[in-house]
DNA sequence: CGGGTTTGACCAGCGC
DNA sequence: GCGCTGGTCAAACCCG
């Protein structure tokens, strides 16, 4: 896996049924929001990691979490959604210059994960990648933000 | 001292 | 079957 199918700004096509936002639709803190794309069947490999070894014990179900991809012109890696969120790892992308970044949120019973990824082709683009939807309130309720994750949440609803 | 970050290792999936 | 690559773990480290 090299590149999430994420719609480009040059694709007119693109349109989010719910989040009404165009191309050129800034957000708070001067962001751009630039596309948005689900994605279903990501193979689960799920981290089963006990030493002892339970091979083929538990089945966990091949079908991971709902992504969403989203990108944001930033100067800034790190964009503060109101959440709180906690790095796990950072591994270099091939064909890109800068890493990408794991979090998770950090609330309990969260398991809300996100990636965060710097185009190589245009470093001012950071590539936002949530992983689950989240099942509490936002800590830090950030104006708009705080309205997107929420219609985020509507979005993956009815999968 | 507690919570978050860093970083190398480990593991599984996939392509060749 | 092997090697590459992405995703995760976890111990060490850092910082308020």
């Amino acid at each position: 896996m090299e590149n999430y199918p994420i719609l480009f700004p040059s694709s007119t096509s693109f349109h989010s049924p719910r989040l009404a936002l165009s191309p050129s639709d800034t957000i708070s803190n001067g962001q751009v929001f630039l596309g948005l794309q689900d994605e279903n069947n990501v193979p689960a490999s799920h981290a089963s990691r006990e030493k002892e070894g339970n091979p083929s014990k538990k089945k966990e179900k091949k079908v991971r979490k709902p992504r969403y991809a989203f990108r944001t012109r930033s100067q800034i890696d790190i964009l503060d959604d109101g959440f709180r969120w906690r790095k796990y790892g950072q591994k270099a992308v091939k064909n890109n210059r800068f890493p990408r970044s794991y979090y998770r949120c950090t609330h309990q019973g969260c398991d809300v994960k996100k990636q965060v990824q710097r185009l190589s082709m245009d470093e001012t683009i950071v590539v936002t990648t949530y992983e689950g939807v989240h099942s509490h309130p936002v800590d830090k309720p950030n104006d708009n933000f705080e309205d997107i994750l929420n219609q985020m949440k509507i979005y993956s609803s009815f999968q």
